[in-house]
DNA sequence: TAGATTAGCTTACAGCTGTACGCTCAATGC
DNA sequence: GCATTGAGCGTACAGCTGTAAGCTAATCTA
């Protein structure tokens, strides 16, 4: 078994052109800015030959949504399991999450960017990669804080909103202002945590 | 005082342009995917004579954003006013902005896609009218509720990106959804504020 | 080994873009 | 009244775009 010649090929140059359309991304350069000439440029390919591979831009584009979905989750699941050692949840998970944006800033560009864009496909597939961390915490928070699961829920988009939110804001920013950034987010979770478990408490008492 | 009927005749084609770039925005279409003849066409002006009026689109977008962000100031402030009549100021606020969202959709559009945009000067526009609100926003908190500058400052931000954030999910809406989606923002703001309360207690009493 | 498949290429074309240039002619200032 | 100004127009062009058509040569299949 084992891919033939053939199909190494042409695995290869997938990726070449997927990479090639990561690698044009930035604060400047968003994908629906990227013409399919540009990128089969970067890619050492013809134009033509894109169409071997993908349908059309958008294709490229979901494709690059779904595997910048994947690596984001598995950078937090490594970071959850850093947590378990002990440390505030809170903090370990915000330092987690900068690490990332620092090693992946464009994994984030594109998700961040195409979540307010302007195709329908793209905003659903954004939406759907946030909406596995949203769901992750809340029923995190629900066994672990016992908050009711409205309020669970409520609680944990409201964390990542914030998250993603402050994330989009450090693409552009020297580490020093990031770290001031990282600090004020951990301010802002906090307060959610608190305010959340305040709301539940008055919910049990009556 | 009064314009002559030269400037008068000016005055008007360029609302002609700047209603025909607000008219081309929607969901499907963003302003940064507008060409200049597409706007000069939908303002039935030759496409040369756009720039009589404008340097390039660029300036016609920083203009948009800045007419956007006012509107949108003066929008809020008569709610506030409306809330001073008593009531709930966060549930006046939130019905207030979904009010101005349903009227003014297209001004939220280019405020919410350029912030995450790809042109610095425009970001920056957006940045400039968020920040706005955040500082009154802030200083009222601060008067009011006498809280610490740095907690009502982050207490502010959080309130702002979650409003937001819930403007963006919110324009692709209908009526019922945006009403279940109201609800769970005023529970998330009051979480903010619950939070805010509970850290400034623990700053004070120690 | 002979024939079928196919990734990648070259060439080609129509349609769009921004904008340079120069004209017209109504409003303006003297 | 006459010269100046300037908003809007038409024409033109080079540069980009997506993609259709058909070829080549390497790989796969039987």
């Amino acid at each position: 078994m084992g891919m033939g010649i053939r199909a190494q090929q042409k695995e290869k140059t997938r990726r070449a052109l997927v990479d090639a359309a990561f690698n044009q991304l930035s604060a400047e350069r968003s994908f629906s800015s990227l013409s399919l000439r540009e990128v089969a440029r970067e890619a050492n390919i013809a134009p033509t030959s894109f169409y071997r591979h993908f349908k059309d831009m958008n294709e490229l584009g979901l494709t690059m949504v779904d595997e910048g979905g994947l690596t984001l989750r598995q950078m937090m699941r490594k970071g959850r399991q850093r947590a378990e050692a002990g440390g505030s949840v809170i903090r370990i998970s915000v330092d987690t999450f900068m690490e990332v944006l620092d090693s992946n800033p464009n994994v984030f560009r594109i998700l961040l960017h195409e979540r307010s864009g302007t195709s329908a496909a793209f905003r659903a597939a954004v939406e759907r990669e946030i909406e596995h961390f949203i769901s992750e915490l809340a029923h995190y928070t629900e066994a672990s804080a016992n908050r009711s699961p409205v309020l669970a829920r409520a609680q944990a988009e409201a964390l990542v909103t914030l998250v993603f939110n402050a994330g989009a804001a450090a693409l552009d920013m020297k580490r020093a202002d990031r770290k001031v950034l990282a600090d004020n987010l951990v301010m802002q979770l906090r307060m959610v945590a608190t305010g959340a478990e305040a709301l539940q408490r008055k919910l049990e008492h009556r």
